[in-house]
DNA sequence: ATGAAAGCGCTAACAG
DNA sequence: CTGTTAGCGCTTTCAT
């Protein structure tokens, strides 16, 4: 059916081991094949159209090109937060760059290790897992089938590769903020315990407090997920305390959270960033669309991506020298939702193990 | 180095043609292995963990199991526009329930015929192409090597899968409901003419308003493209006609263009929807974030992935029975930028050739 | 019901 | 520099 090695071999008067030598370049040292033949060879493939068959190359070299994407949930593009979208942007340019090619996955959080076993199979060179679960089925099938793996946003654990960016810092950065605005009753909403990033935004939070003297009040750490309805209601919680012991400044665990703060306070008419104001996180494009636009602290996600995917290849090659565990700077970017003088941009330099605090 | 069927069947005493069936449930008729040989071999594979290995068995059968999803340009997700990701969503759940897997492409438009050939590769058994070019190479690619493929998005043509939304009565839902509202001079932000969205939901404009005995005014038909300035930037230049000649009501091409024309009106005073009343398309997040919340046409995105994904794989498994080129309903969710009372959702049934008018 | 053997299309040793 | 020969791990006739 499909034009093989060996039609091209056979047309061009020569081996399909010299044809195979000769259409993917060179092997070890010399380049095999005579100037004279390499063209002959050239030549016939062209004329019956050889496509080369990567299945059968994958066979026999035990490389695929291919990389794995985890990601966390099956539903991860739906919730409409770019994280992952921006994430696989990054990582897509990588791999086309190296001419790896991607293969999706995503991943129950439940998932059995059985079904974890069918994806971690011989048809990828390495897996990149987004997000995963501490106890994660996944991570024992690389260990035990020797698959290289690269964590995005994942504690860093021994011996791992990870990639994570400055969460302890973005929780500093976004309440150094508010407090450097003369507010001192800031409320902090929290995502989600079960993600690695909450536990060093909120530590950035309350170091930031204790830094100005602020005693930490744990009434108003408000766990509240990452969705915008959550934000509205935790808004309204905290609307419930009266005016006196109402927080006057909120740094929320994200931007979809923040927009629904922002929309609980206006509807009950409360003015931000007058009465109230507001920090986000991923600085996304709805900080655009709110009113008032959203102050955000900002992440480096498709560098993430990007590093992740360049850490993995570099891993499955062999050559893999850098940092194992990089954590990415964040910074701060200032619009209407504080009060502060906007198209100002904070920016702060790496601080690379802060994620370990 | 790996475990595979010969290390279980030396370990269950049998052949590898007997675990081969064994292990796939049944060849063809019969379960060809008895019910005692088949203990054995069952308990030998849990025993030393034998993982079966597609690529050995793509090559064996010529199947992958693997689905490619071309999206339309590297940056697809980057935009944060929900479209591609809502989309894979759909996909995804399709294709895991399925027990197939998803490899990922992403092309630019001009793409040369040999970086297409790359692609349409032996290692997918078909391809989903999301928002081609009317001149993809893939199209001749897969024609060429016979690839099953379906089209997201695209203008049907004679014998090719696609599947569509009915853009053609989104445009007319959108218009209709601006008409009803009492608006006469009604303008339409245009996306992209090379999009094949972009001429159906025009004609669905012209033909609302045709139908109204509106005459219609290509002044009022603006190209603004999808993004969020250029929405911001007509709308300035809709401003600049005066109010005489400046429209009351805007059809958007899409959320994000809305949500800068709402945005360049509010900044110049404009009250929407008093003054000028606005629909979006796509129903995405955003729509519940502007000030004021959105009135937008929905159509069903992820249903479209799930469509597409089904389809193709009817298609290479030969069974493929139903509509090849369906265009699914649209709908109008209602919220606040026309100055309708909200909450109510105009439902549309579907009118499936009239994408083609 | 079962085992032997012949591939799927390619690469990698090995002789020449 | 080049052709021959074994496989990679699986499925699939074909005898038995």
């Amino acid at each position: 059916m499909a034009v093989t090695l060996k039609d091209v071999a056979k047309l061009a008067g020569t081996s399909s081991a010299a044809v195979s030598a000769a259409l993917n370049g060179n092997t070890s040292s010399s380049t095999r094949v005579s100037a004279a033949t390499r063209e002959r060879i050239y030549a016939a493939a062209a004329q019956i159209g050889y496509v080369s068959n990567p299945i059968a190359k994958s066979l026999a070299t035990g490389k695929t090109g291919v990389l794995g994407l985890m990601l966390p949930y099956e539903d991860a593009f739906i919730d409409q937060n770019p994280f992952c979208t921006t994430l696989m942007a990054g990582i897509m340019r990588e791999v086309l760059a190296h001419h790896y090619n991607l293969m999706l996955y995503t991943a129950t959080s439940g998932m059995p290790v059985d079904r974890a076993a069918m994806l971690v199979d011989s048809r990828v060179d390495g897996l990149l897992l987004v997000i995963p679960p501490d106890d994660s089925a996944v991570f024992l099938k690389c260990e035990k089938r020797n698959i290289p793996y690269v964590s995005v946003v994942r504690t860093p654990s021994e011996g791992a590769l990870t990639v994570n960016s400055d969460d302890y810092t973005g929780g500093l950065l976004a309440t150094r903020h508010l407090i450097n605005l003369g507010h001192r009753r800031i409320a902090h909403m929290i995502g989600n315990p079960l993600v690695s990033t909450t536990a060093p935004r909120l530590r950035g939070y309350r170091d930031a407090l204790q830094e100005a003297g602020i005693d930490t009040d744990s009434s108003l750490e408000m766990p509240s997920g990452f969705l915008r309805s959550p934000g509205y209601e935790a808004a309204g919680r905290l609307m419930e305390r009266g005016s006196s012991k109402m927080p006057t400044a909120i740094f929320a665990c994200n931007d979809l959270c923040a927009a629904g703060a922002i929309q609980a306070l206006t509807d009950s008419g409360v003015s931000v960033p007058n009465d109230v104001a507001i920090v986000g996180y991923d600085d996304t494009l709805f900080c655009t669309v709110t009113q008032p636009p959203l102050t955000s602290v900002r992440m480096p996600i498709e560098e993430m991506g990007a590093m992740s995917a360049r850490m993995l290849m570099a891993k499955i090659e062999g050559d893999f020298l850098g940092d194992p565990q990089p954590v990415l700077p964040v910074s701060l970017t200032i619009r209407q939702s504080c009060g502060a003088s906007s198209a100002t941009v904070a920016t702060e330099a790496p601080s690379p193990r802060s994620v370990l605090q």
